[in-house]
DNA sequence: TGAATAGTGTCTGTGAGACAATATTAT
DNA sequence: ATAATATTGTCTCACAGACACTATTCA
């Protein structure tokens, strides 16, 4: 016979009564894309891009979503994700970050799905989509996507703007090479505000080091080109 | 006929062939208790506590574990913590996060769980934890607990430790009323480290409002009692 | 040469670290 | 009076904001 305490404790993880759920993964994927300036004066405009797939089916079937899908009986949510991204960009070794799960009932129309979001940051050029699309974040914005998946998109903005400022995931969405105006005009584009240049190169001067090589044919005088130091700060 | 394209998106998407998974909400609640100072002169000391559960079942039974439960067939996750907070505490507003969703296939031998983990922070004194069990959070981590439950918590106090510095969740685990040293001693049990009592009070100066009370019979100077000031910082 | 950008110098204010000094209570 | 804590004062240093200034290239 069963204490009373001991009862209420079963009522919890009895599993028979779990419910199945669905679970997938969605991810947003960032990156920078470059378009050429007004005149060979001007540099290129970079913009924020997010990588946006078509649905075929029902329900919102026409509409763009997140690239994402159903998680494996035995695969972990990581692996899922890799296995995506894999398929979406053509690349291994993406940076990504756990964003936010959503787990409201009505998400889905079609059953009880709860899905795990995900912040992938890439070197746009690099990628290989043929299954997708890249949007400019603002135009993605003010679409009408799939699901829940605005909500998912603006949420990642907020967490990347916090956290570009106290660690250094900045440098997965940077080519290999670029100029301190570059790095400083994507910091614009994720906070929304022009910072000062003189401040701005104070403040990264320890994170990136000198290539020796230079930009070309820019129109003005040339930029030095860095890289990442090694050995960033990428906390939690 | 499908297109070659259109094929490889329905891989993704058809609803037949997604798996069934458990879900369950696990919540780190956090509370600050305080047992007698050492002599009629010392302070009370204060320490971090979390509330652990006794499992009654098989897996991990008779091991210590967080509150949580499966999430309803139709329950939002949040919903689902709000149920198990008020049962474990007696609780409603409390105010809860989430933390992270953690879900190796592996993590529960009987089936296939998804646990989303959330961080609670409660005033201790007013908690009625007739199912559950205060722990002092060095002992906890020392602890052999079911699951991956002694992850989740450090991973909690990680969080706590980035996000104390930006925002002021740190008062939702206050009481009504505190000293400024009672607050202080909070953020170095959560910080791990020593603050210095003048530039402490500087920094957190505009975030509290003297109540007009002084602490009684400590055997010493007594201090002022402050409470939160409304409107503060709590981010994402 | 000049438009356009790259990069430097420097003043100023704010805020944290360090630590000394003063204030107040119960016993 | 004294132990123990509360609270204030102040010096210094690091760093961000502001902005003027110099440097360099290509058409």
């Amino acid at each position: 016979m069963l204490i009373e305490k001991e009862k209420k404790f079963l009522e919890d993880y009895n599993p028979s009564d779990f419910a199945p759920f669905a679970v997938t993964v969605d991810i947003v994927v960032l990156g920078i894309s470059k378009s050429a300036g007004s005149s060979y004066r001007h540099l290129d405009n970079q913009s924020l891009n997010v990588l946006l797939v078509t649905r075929p089916d029902m329900p919102y079937a026409g509409r763009s979503a997140l690239p994402g899908g159903f998680v494996g009986e035995s695969e972990g949510l990581d692996d899922a994700v890799r296995r995506i991204l894999k398929k979406k960009t053509g690349l291994d070794d993406i940076y990504f970050e756990q964003l936010y799960t959503y787990g409201k009932p009505d998400r889905d129309p079609r059953m009880r799905v709860i899905s795990c979001a995900y912040i992938a940051l890439v070197d746009l050029e690099k990628t290989d989509v043929s299954y997708a699309r890249w949007f400019d974040i603002e135009t993605a914005l003010d679409m009408e996507l799939a699901f829940d998946h605005g909500d998912i998109i603006s949420d990642a903005l907020k967490r990347l703007k916090g956290k570009i400022i106290y660690t250094d995931i900045i440098f997965h969405i940077m080519p290999e090479q670029f100029t301190i105006s570059e790095l400083q005009e994507v910091y614009e584009l994720i906070l929304r505000k022009k910072l000062l240049p003189a401040a701005f190169r104070r403040t990264i001067a320890d994170k990136i080091a000198e290539t020796g090589e230079y930009t070309k044919a820019a129109g003005h005088r040339p930029s030095k080109l860095y890289r990442v130091k090694a050995g960033g700060n990428e906390c939690l």
